[in-house]
DNA sequence: CTTATAATTAACCGTTTGGTTAAACCATAA
DNA sequence: TTATGGTTTAACCAAACGGTTAATTATAAG
């Protein structure tokens, strides 16, 4: 065999992860991955036993990536300001690579909450999220950005820059009746989106 | 029969708009459907006779009466910061009746962006749509209102609302973690939602 | 080379699935 | 009373599904 070659299981993997985040894992087939990866499909039961536990392996592997690349870009010590900047260009950056994640992690997540648990409560995400609110409370006392509720402005946050990828099919379709292109109007948030924030945060 | 009973093919309906929203496409089985309407599964194929057909009825009913609803909230004569508060507190009110909605629209149609066509490009949501925009573009040229891509503003809009409710599963789990009631939490963006646009979209 | 073990396959299996069929039911009107 | 036509059912069917089995091939150690 050649030793260059993807191993396996690697393959099996990676054909599972796009078959499932383009179907979901009602709609995916064993079949499917099998052929996508080029082997039988007796291997895949092989290297995992059953769909739940090969769509377990794929499902906290890609949700937690999502989770974790979403708190990256949001854990550094630069003033609010900056860091809303640096976020939406990274975040929304990374969507652009990943454009079916959100839609796929979000439905799985409705279909099977408890799913979710192990991941968002993770210590790390805990910590940078924990970190955030600290620094809204402090620019709060500060008196440099008007009273709001942390809960609510960092799901405003996340909704602006994550719902046009969830909700793709939607957007996309209002975009072409605007004649304006899909990747045009998200590359253009990664700066509208600081400023409706900041805007929206500043005391007066 | 009872004339007061609902109609076979209502019942049908029903249940199926239920499955189908519980489970989307993939995930609902006709047997279910069938037992939910308390009738025969062969029935089902006598008045729909396909799992498509049935599909296709209930989902552009759905996703029709959501989007009607959505523009409906839009379509009034109040200035833009009425229009803002009468339209969160219209909607959201909306999506708390129809929690399950959002999610099943914005999945269904990510996996068969065809089935949207028709839907968002109607007569009387196109017109809902230009009239908005219409009156930004006046408060703009007035100075009521900083300078705003108005596609981008309307996405802005819908997605902080309609977010939460798509992204159910992951919002409900964040607010255990913060010890906040998912519907607390909703209710509250009634008037933190509106406030937040509209600080946003203030001059300086 | 031999042998034990891991990887891979073709063929198969039981169940579930969407869909069909033929007969029974039932209101209505001639 | 009985013919009629829409409605409802039990039983059935072929295909697709996830999963298993038993045999074959590749790998590597003694």
């Amino acid at each position: 065999m050649d030793s260059s070659e993807k191993i396996t299981e690697e393959k099996i993997f990676e054909a599972a992860a796009d078959v499932f985040e383009e179907k979901g894992f009602d709609g995916a087939r064993m079949q499917e991955i099998a052929d996508r990866a080029g082997i039988n499909k007796a291997l895949l039961h092989y290297y995992y036993r059953t769909k739940e536990k090969l769509f377990d392996a794929v499902f906290s592997h890609l949700a937690g990536f999502m989770f974790q690349k979403l708190y990256a870009c949001i854990d550094n010590d630069l003033p609010l300001e900056e860091k809303l900047k640096l976020f939406y260009k990274e975040h929304i950056g990374f969507l652009q690579k990943h454009p079916g994640l959100p839609a796929f992690v979000v439905n799985e997540i409705n279909q099977h909450p408890e799913r979710i648990l192990r991941i968002i409560g993770s210590e790390p995400i805990t910590k940078a999220r924990q970190k955030l609110f600290d620094q809204i409370d402090e620019e709060m006392k500060a008196g440099h950005m008007r009273e709001t509720d942390k809960v609510q402005l960092l799901i405003n946050i996340v909704a602006l820059s994550v719902f046009p990828f969830a909700a793709k099919g939607i957007i996309h379709a209002i975009m072409e009746e605007q004649h304006i292109e899909f990747d045009d109007f998200i590359e253009a948030r990664k700066t509208e989106l600081p400023s409706f924030i900041i805007n929206a945060l500043k005391v007066r």
